[in-house]
DNA sequence: CTGAAAGCGCTTACAG
DNA sequence: CTGAAAGCGCTTACAG
């Protein structure tokens, strides 16, 4: 007799369910993986006798023949936050929809935690991952790329990078933001952007921002750009001081969270917007549509992204291409709502 | 020879390890799972194998006799939301801290598909679950309790559960609220919650604003009360027509999106908040704090509740006892910001 | 402290 | 279309 610790809790297993259906086990196992190749009045023995025992199949098990686990990971700076909880939601309900699980871990923005995370992720040996940007530890990329786990990288977009992407022109973003502000005749403009170390989308948008601005003959200070990390108070905080020293008609802010902390310093500074300060952010998230103005952004499809890299992990498993030249850009869109305006005269 | 589609990509295993090392698959073994159990010198040589040969455990496989999968689940209303982000980054973190891997799904708000959901987090075999609230469906349930997955019911608190649960008071949540706005003396009161149906915290949060409303005295008629769901733009739209047609001086928000909403809608309005109307959500969420004017509130201890959440599904495993009596209550904080003040005088 | 062997729940060639 | 048997990668009594 076994004298294991305690065989599966009592739960009924294939065999339960071939003993009833008065079939062998590997029918049973046809009948949840291959249908087809099961005769239907089999299959409908199989069927009753897997709901009345109330069977649920244990893909742990079936993963060690499967070379699949039906599982897909996704690593993400923090999830506490509204930047990537909308591309967290669609990736994580267009894997429901190819059957895949999504496993999610967060860094906090510190790269080094993500050797450990990929490791642990491997260990439940995932068939692919989504990581965002390109800025990686190589250990963690190599650790990938040596069991051949599909990897994307996600949200931004380079035609050049080593992994495959699904992303937006960051850097375009950061163009077209200050491309707007010029349009309107600003020429006093702050740049308040998170710290692009190990942050590749915060650095092309900040590397955008300031081209644009130099090819139109603004001269960009460096007191006139500031880092801030994704907190709304610090935001606000930064462009209270900022507005009170600084004489500035425009801010451009790296992502919506810094310009929502930027329209709040603004009303508490008792400063009109668009009137006396424009702002103008990158990202449009919940709430940017619907301040008091407005907040002029420029819309990154975080939804579709999140579709895409799902649809894309799911399909380099279902064809075998484990790591491609795949390179996919989606669109960015520029939405004007009221937080921008040509400046006043002084 | 066998005739496998692909043995594991070529990633060397206990076995390979083993031979390395110069000892057998088991004392590999031992060495992951109980390294006391292993003497220094043959600790020492397995370490240098399994790293020179980039091992990584399949914790799959493991599982297979283990009884625990190392997996947590959660299920959240949605992903995509402020509301429950804080908590599922805690939830999360705490569960690393655990050596534990967080399983996350979303249901939308619709409470069937909690079933096909919690299927298939069992076919992955999840050690424990957190649920947020008490509407769930039976089936679910049933399948959990069947096989013996500890269950905790987080969010909302009540002495009378039947699934264990930590969570704050939604009604006294509620009451709150309303005590704050009377003894400010307001008497003309909105009451804006989410839908109630298959949210048993909003529908305790609703109770207890009425009940608290009636105690002090205000007649609250039906039309004073209105249904919104987690949304800032149909918030503030919702508001603003109210606001158009009712002369109210406060309004009750079920929770802080309404909150964001009614204050957006105020300005779009011109109506000075707090003079011209008060306004107290519930949650203190992200923004609230730094918003112009900022958010009086009831905060809730996402934090606390995801960590202990986290803990408490862990012990539960440890400690083999699956579903015990267990129930935690977390305190609630009223946050008196620049939102809410006396009525003015007509 | 360590090894040989049986087994976890399922899948998959192989043979009918 | 179906069954018997071997095996996935690891763990665990059992025996030393």
């Amino acid at each position: 007799m076994p004298k294991h610790v305690r065989s599966r809790k009592g739960a009924p297993g294939i065999v339960e369910v071939a003993a009833r259906a008065g079939v062998s086990p590997a029918t049973v196992s046809r009948f949840f993986n291959t249908p087809d190749m099961v005769k239907l009045p089999t299959r409908t023995r199989i069927e009753r006798a897997a709901n009345d025992l109330g069977y649920i199949r244990d893909r742990m098990a079936g993963s060690m023949h499967n070379r699949f686990s039906g599982t897909i990971g996704i690593i993400v700076p923090t999830i506490d936050n509204a930047i990537f909880s909308e591309l967290i939601e669609s990736f994580a309900s267009r894997l429901l929809v190819h059957d895949r699980t999504m496993l999610i871990a967060a860094h906090g923005y510190e790269l080094e935690r993500e050797v450990a995370i990929v490791r642990s992720l491997l260990e439940r040996r995932i068939d692919g991952i989504a990581l965002i940007g390109f800025d990686h530890d190589p250990i963690a990329l190599n650790m990938l790329a040596q069991r051949n786990v599909p990897v994307v990288s996600i949200w931004n977009f380079s035609e050049t990078s080593d992994l495959p992407c699904i992303g937006a022109n960051n850097f375009k973003a950061g163009q077209m933001a200050v491309e707007h502000l010029l349009e309107l005749g600003h020429t006093k403009i702050s740049f308040i952007f998170a710290d692009t170390k190990g942050n590749d989308r915060a650095r092309a948008r900040l590397d955008g921002a300031i081209g644009k601005a130099k090819e139109g003959g603004i001269q960009v200070s460096a007191d006139a750009i500031h880092t801030c990390s994704y907190d709304v108070g610090e935001a606000k905080r930064l462009v209270v001081n900022i507005l009170k020293s600084e004489p500035k008609t425009a801010i451009v802010c790296g992502n919506d969270i810094i310009s929502h902390g930027a329209m709040f310093a603004c009303q508490a500074l008792h400063l009109k917007v668009p009137d006396a300060v424009s702002i103008i952010g990158i990202g449009d998230f919940q709430g940017s549509a619907h301040m008091e103005p407005g907040l002029t952004t420029i819309r990154l499809p975080a939804k579709k992204i999140g579709a895409l890299a799902a649809d894309t992990l799911v399909e380099m498993n279902e064809t075998g291409r484990p790591n491609p030249e795949f390179r996919r850009e989606v669109e960015l869109n520029f939405i004007r709502r009221g937080s921008t305006a040509a400046p006043c005269d002084e």
